[in-house]
DNA sequence: CTCCCCTGAACAACCGTTTGTGCAACCCCG
DNA sequence: CGGGGTTGCACAAACGGTTGTTCAGGGGAG
């Protein structure tokens, strides 16, 4: 910027109004401003983002914390997140915890050493120290896929309840009465959520269902959940999944077990996650649009940003019931 | 840190000598330091980056933009590449480009603007403008995926040549003889090498085939592609696209012409992505894998901005072929 | 006992911007 | 022609650290 003063003849601060197009308050002829943008541009000027932050405490940085970069379903969100701050002149920087939150605390830490302005937190847990944390400094952030018991924080979750809902319906439909839940981690809010919806919504039609959680969103941990359900309960017909991703491993398992899916038994799973219409078979799903929630999370957290007092807000993106080949009607 | 010091009773920088662990020095009684690191740990300080790097110009940042961070493949990269910056402390910005050149100028303009120490860079053309902006302005760059017309740049990737002559070797021992090759965008390295190696690994064999380049490397493409290929030539009974979403779309349009897959027409992918094994049929593809090169690109970033003089210096990934169900014997 | 050197910490400049304030020059009017 | 308002820009102090340099005090050697 001295260049450029120097270069234009007039002083760092007159560079450092016009460049922030403070012109217009009549402090500065248009002669003076147009020469410095001149030269600015002539020199392939950029301002020095940091320096900038330094002074003014604003450095276009946000974090997005999710438990992984690699899971499909977070790539969706992290699309449609990336989209909203880039509109609005935001960088995103991107962390992985592995959902372990040894993890979460250092790089949460490290994005507040950046200042990042606010956060995308999506690995919270029912009782979360690193929320709590971050709470406590006042930094902004907003909750997505999972919720925490932490009041004043906004969310934008799926609507666990109703997507749920649809499924056992769906399966309802479909004459099945033996059906079990494969549920996601314990202390996961949507675990907790989508299990209770399925007792409720079976309890609705007089049936009760077996369920189990998985340790992890994983393939391994859907199979060793289902063939433990199986064992259970031999005349299972349907798998409700908390996930694609433990639906995969259900169908799996009732392979392995020599059942078929979905003549034997039929798997309904949640999020719909890229490419589950080429499984084999395809999957019968409960959709989340990805990017949606991914752009309203970023929305949600640039409002804060700009608003840190307004008051905090819950949104639910709206399921959708995909039908495709992993259901089938209850076998005689 | 003032507060820090305040608290313990001495001068800001000696607070700042024993936070970067510059008392080994012989500078500072252990008696001070422990009472710093004490005072600093109570009262949860943590040093701001932004103030630091604007002193030091060491950001800890360093940006990755790649074409879609919601594609499958990319996600792998980001995780490997995750994994090596956080366990040096650096954070990781991510930027989409759609694979639109001026995305990619604002993107990187951004990634410049808070200080990048380095970017690893997965969207070059063969004469990319923006790259060479990052070259001239003596940005540390390696490059991934894809190569470009840039002298002195590392790059991390794919063994093209290799995995392309073991898939059409692949399909050579299944008694193909009609082979198609379905290219992604022209100016891309990777589809130049592998369409090359495609026509030399038939040539070697005594045969030539067809190709057509896609506009990108989406399903959609590969649909529109393919269907061209095969009503062009009829008795196709072999594709080989350039990469797994290209074969994917191939298969459609093998379907939607009445064939079937892989019983009349083989399909062989490039990268074997996340769920390969889960299509119907499951992919035959050329395995990279993804997270090696994120990984080994990120430490080739790592090791250039350590030592800008470094040579430059390029590494292939080697392929692997997976076998599975889209290629089958050459129908007679 | 004096001098010197070493040790341990303080001092202050600097990184590149932003922004409140000061200060000339100019214009207009009486 | 002089005085009060504007206008257009320069000055300088932050922002929160880092780091070369200075400085005081203490211990050891002569």
């Amino acid at each position: 910027m001295r260049d450029v003063a120097k270069e234009a003849g007039v002083h760092v601060s007159t560079v450092s109004r016009v460049l922030n197009n403070q012109a217009a308050a009549g402090r500065i002829t248009h002669d003076t401003e147009e020469r410095i943008r001149d030269v600015a541009l002539r020199l392939g000027y950029r301002r020095n983002t940091i320096a900038r932050a330094l002074r003014t405490g604003r450095t276009l940085v946000v974090g997005m914390v999710v438990p992984d970069v690699a899971n499909l379903y977070q790539a969706g969100i992290t699309r449609g997140a990336g989209d909203v701050f880039y509109a609005d002149g935001y960088s995103l920087i991107l962390a992985s915890t592995d959902d372990d939150p040894d993890h979460a605390e250092s790089q949460v830490s490290a994005m507040l050493g950046v200042q990042a302005e606010g956060l995308m937190y999506g690995v919270a847990r029912e009782d979360d120290a690193v929320l709590a944390g971050i709470i406590d400094e006042g930094i902004p952030v907003v909750l997505f896929n999972r919720a925490a018991n932490s009041p004043g924080v906004s969310a934008v979750l799926p609507d666990d309840r109703k997507g749920t809902r649809l499924a056992v319906e769906h399966l309802l439909s479909l004459g099945h009465t033996n059906i079990v839940h494969v549920g996601g981690p314990e202390d996961v809010s949507s675990s907790v959520n989508r299990l209770e919806a399925f007792e409720e919504a079976l309890g609705v039609a007089g049936l009760t269902g077996s369920h189990h959680f998985a340790h992890r969103q994983i393939e391994d941990e859907g199979y060793r959940v289902t063939s433990d359900l199986l064992e259970q309960r031999p005349d299972t017909t349907a798998v409700l999944a908390a996930n694609d991703r433990l639906a995969l491993g259900a169908i799996d398992a009732i392979r392995a077990s020599g059942r078929s899916c979905p003549q034997d038994v039929s798997v309904v799973g949640f999020n719909d996650m890229p490419y589950s219409e080429r499984f084999s078979p395809p999957l019968t799903t409960i959709r989340i649009s990805q990017y949606e929630l991914g752009a309203r999370t970023a929305r949600l957290l640039l409002e804060t940003i700009a608003d840190p007092l307004r008051p905090a807000e819950t949104q639910l993106v709206a399921p959708e019931l995909v039908v495709r080949g992993s259901t089938a009607p209850a076998p005689i």
